[in-house]
DNA sequence: CCTACAATTTAACATATGTAAAAAGAATCC
DNA sequence: GGATTCTTTTTACATATGTTAAATTGTAGG
């Protein structure tokens, strides 16, 4: 059926019980290449997870510009984490990067889910704590290795990436310029 | 009494019943500096919440240095991630920067009481997602801004930093060399 | 197939950062 | 308090990256 469902009963050991339980409170919705899903200085009260598709989130800077420092494929959270954690308004925008479709559920609606049944509490901590190891790992690949390496640890990660996302979105991503992108690519 | 008891009950939102049986579960432990708390290639079987102090988190890159990429004080949580979601060996050394009091608690301690005290379960939940705030702040800070701005934010964090914590520490933490970071500080 | 626009690469130059080594400044120990 | 060791700063030079602009390549629409 879905592969989300059997990634969640899977990875995160839920009863098929209490799958249908959260389940019952999604909604499937489509989006569109190009839509915001997220924008910056907003409030939202939903949190997603990819059913099929690709996301980007980015950060404007000082300059006006976009850093992209986060791409979403299937199976991911998208949630800003400032509005979810603290009930701050949004700082990253999360754009779509093609035609996705999206699981959403309240934000309200899944803490309570959260406070009333066991099983699901130590879902969303396991999604909180896997989410936490993958961002020390992102952090460490960031200060310990030079960008042509994380460039290539990317497309090894992600092989498709390069057909799904730009260039300089990937540059930005790497923290350094496009043109910096192109003579490391026409290195090897 | 205690600071931490005070911030795990206000700001987790722990009743003191509950807050009692997880301390029923602590070791309050003393270490002095220069220790290593975890350890680079082990398992270990412990969490530990520190009550006074400083850390550091390093690894150790291809060329055999130290990068330290976390800093950690009173409140804060250590554990080795890959070794507490995964099971996996640690990639990361753990080093007491001072002489530290720390709580300690089992790791196979700590998931029973999560599976079996949903307020528990809520409450490491929400640490996570705490801390994955922490970290997508640090990702962004690190991607959006200079050397010398996150030096800036760094001691404006930890005003205490630059007593407790090495010149080269901080600047294999910012990713550029001691050498940089004393420029920076030479300009201003 | 051609045109117009978008994305990517290349070039030339200025600037910032790294490397290695020496100098200066602090801390520790007897 | 003087010598030793550790930490931090400074210097000189080589290299890598950023900036701006132009050239090239790729893509979508008529």
């Amino acid at each position: 059926m879905n592969s989300i469902k059997e990634l969640f009963i899977n990875k995160y050991g839920l009863s098929t019980e209490n799958f249908d339980l959260f389940y019952s409170n999604i909604t499937e919705v489509s989006r569109s290449k190009g839509e915001e899903i997220i924008s910056k200085g907003e409030i939202h009260h939903s949190v997603y997870f990819i059913k099929k598709g690709a996301v980007r989130s980015y950060y404007i800077n000082a300059d006006g510009k976009e850093i992209t420092y986060w791409f979403g494929f299937e199976g991911d959270v998208i949630a800003s984490l400032g509005n979810f954690v603290e009930s701050k308004p949004s700082l990253e925008t999360i754009e779509l990067l093609e035609d996705v479709v999206l699981w959403k559920i309240d934000r309200s609606k899944l803490l309570e889910l959260y406070n009333t049944n066991i099983e699901l509490a130590n879902f969303g901590r396991q999604l909180a704590e896997i989410g936490l190891l993958e961002m020390e790992q992102q952090i460490l690949l960031n200060q310990v290795t030079d960008a042509k390496t994380r460039y290539l640890s990317l497309i090894e990660k992600h092989p498709q990436i390069l057909n799904r996302v730009k260039l300089g979105q990937i540059a930005s991503y790497l923290g350094i310029t496009q043109v910096t992108l192109s003579r490391i690519r026409a290195q090897k």
